[in-house]
DNA sequence: TAAGAATGTAAAATGTTTTCAAAAACACCG
DNA sequence: CGGTGTTTTTGAAAACATTTTACATTCTTA
């Protein structure tokens, strides 16, 4: 796991390196905002730390500089006491956590595990575009080829796709879809679900009558295979 | 087994470790709602125990901040006479138990015990896999391998064989069986519960005629055996 | 060791879940 | 308001799973 520390208060660098050192990340450092964007730009990283006050460049600008060009690092932002937090978060730059100084390395930790966690969860599996067979799924825009060629999707079976292959592997229930995709506490006949997987496999399967990818388990619900 | 401690009051805090230590847990206190929070987040525990009212942050926050972050591990309230207990449950904040002070260290044996067990079904087995023999079960993918190749189980057999494993060990009736994995209004002759036990042996065994894991205890039921 | 009770299991009977096409209901837009 | 595309409901056939039955086997106890 590589971090990027953005930071340029020289004590904070080195109780911060060490300590991410010993969690085994490998600690990458910058000391202005400048450097900082390079150096993000130019290596990936699990995970990118910046402070807000920083040298030629703020924290809040490499920030939005990041996002604008597709960097989706997980960030987390470092602030001072008393510097207005909403410009990170409420303002959406594009920041995932913050921690105000001064502040515990329990803390730190604890929001750099949920920040990775989270980053499992969204940016690997559904940020970005994922393939299967021929089949390529654009999250962000909401696409689907199939052999290079567009698939019209409705809103829902996007939806419901987008669920399946991010659970893929896992056996998902229809009442979890239910809930999960068409935000219904239960009310839909059940068989609503099974139309719906008919008609992505209709559109996505080589063999819709046996299908590859999404896949019945009898009696319980669905399941993703890729 | 580990416990997180969340509670302020020295003396409770001696006599609970005391108890929870001579049970064979490994303790860790925190005497705050903050430090309780972030020990929670960068740890694991199997049970985390959680006074209401604590300093800097209540226990109730605490509470729904650990859900928040996907912390999925067993929280007991512990409450004073008086506050209002359904802030806890019925406001789903997602505690699973709370006891009222003061208690008896035994009520609190028991729901510690009534709680690990319970989370034993929900986290530790049905998520990740379990193994026995050259038989591996994946309970999040409902998937069964033996020596590596996959077997097919139905939806009821995994069920079946789940609720064995989770209860490895014990002596489980045909009743027991018929009211947990068949479901209470279930009234299938009690054969039924011989077939499937069958089955899963021709399946699991190695040698289904004398079955090593899945064994019978004549005049009683049914023993998985790790 | 014999009698009775409990358990094992193959195969038939019964039941349930899933698929899918078609129709009905709905929602949005001009 | 009607047209268009989407979503839900329905129903019936097909696929699959479970229960029962009936008899064999094993176990317990005296």
């Amino acid at each position: 796991m590589r971090v990027l520390l953005v930071e340029d208060e020289r004590g904070l660098i080195l109780t911060l390196t060490d300590r991410l050192e010993s969690e085994g990340f490998e600690v990458k450092t910058a000391s202005d905002g400048e450097s900082g964007l390079s150096f993000a730009l130019s290596e990936t990283f699990d995970l990118i730390i910046l402070d807000v006050m920083l040298p030629k460049k703020n924290g809040l600008d490499v920030c939005r500089d990041l996002r604008q060009k597709n960097v989706e690092t997980p960030i987390l932002m470092l602030t001072a006491k008393g510097e207005t937090i909403d410009k990170v978060l409420g303002l959406k730059l594009g920041a995932d956590d913050y921690l105000t100084k001064p502040f515990e390395m329990l803390e730190l930790s604890a929001r750099i595990e949920a920040l990775l966690r989270r980053s499992v969860n969204t940016h690997q599996n559904a940020v970005g575009t994922f393939k299967f067979g021929s089949v390529a799924v654009d999250f962000r825009r909401a696409e689907v080829l199939k052999e290079n060629r567009q698939i019209e999707l409705s809103a829902l079976e996007f939806k419901l796709l987008q669920y399946l292959i991010e659970h893929r592997g896992e056996v998902i229930k229809r009442d979890e879809l239910l809930d999960e995709v068409w935000g219904y506490d239960a009310m839909p006949s059940t068989r609503t679900v099974d139309v719906h997987v008919a008609w992505l496999r209709q559109k996505l399967e080589e063999n819709p009558k046996y299908p590859q990818y999404i896949q019945t388990v009898h009696g319980f619900g669905y399941k993703f295979n890729s």
